[in-house]
DNA sequence: TTATAATATTAGAAATTGCTAATACAAACA
DNA sequence: TGTTTGTATTAGCAATTTCTAATATTATAA
């Protein structure tokens, strides 16, 4: 496939490369929260996270809409949870293999 | 679950993130190749892939073994290459919903 | 041996990303 | 209207990542 896609394809990792944006895409899994509802569970200035939020809208991970003076973040796809999904067991297989060395 | 789940998560996306890390890996799709036969499938300093190369390593991504004087890297868990197609079919599927925005 | 080939490592500059603190803006409310 | 609440934007600094150029290492070949 050609460079452009890589490019397409590293963006997208990009912004799934930061936990606070990890974090904030897994508050989303059961829907929409807003911004205010976001903010407390996380550790993490209200600026920053509104930074955050900005580059995975700007990847078209989630989308958002107001409502009245609160803005409501969604999760635009929800393939993006298989994908973390794919992370963790690729992490998780991969400790096992290297305990299966270290008992070797 | 936990932050420093999200951290293991976010390093291993960390390691996909990049054009050439990608590529590397999609070269690696039908089997393990020495450096030197990678070498010339990307437009990047020898260095500069030797980097590429250890990233990808110590994110357990890829492996490798000597053969004389050459190195042959291989994948090490053909996941990832799940994670890449679930990354494009992503990009795919929001470029229809772009698409159909934009015809509205 | 010395030379060459294949790969890794290092140092440092350039580019990018992440953060904080301050400020702006927009909607609701008094 | 002025104030408060919720969110975004900006500027600048800190940290990290990426790259290049030079050098080191290791194995083979002459």
């Amino acid at each position: 496939m050609s460079n452009m896609a890589n490019q397409l394809v590293s963006n997208v990792f990009k912004a799934l490369a930061h936990p606070t944006r990890l974090q904030i895409i897994k508050l989303l899994r059961d829907g929409e929260l807003c911004v205010c509802d976001i903010l407390p569970n996380l550790d993490s200035e209200q600026s920053n996270t509104s930074q955050h939020l900005t580059i995975l809208k700007n990847q078209g991970i989630v989308e958002s809409r107001k409502d009245g003076s609160k803005v409501i973040y969604s999760v635009r796809n929800r393939e993006v949870y298989d994908m973390i999904t794919q992370a963790e067991s690729l992490i998780l297989r991969q400790m096992e293999e290297t305990k299966k060395q270290l008992l070797k």
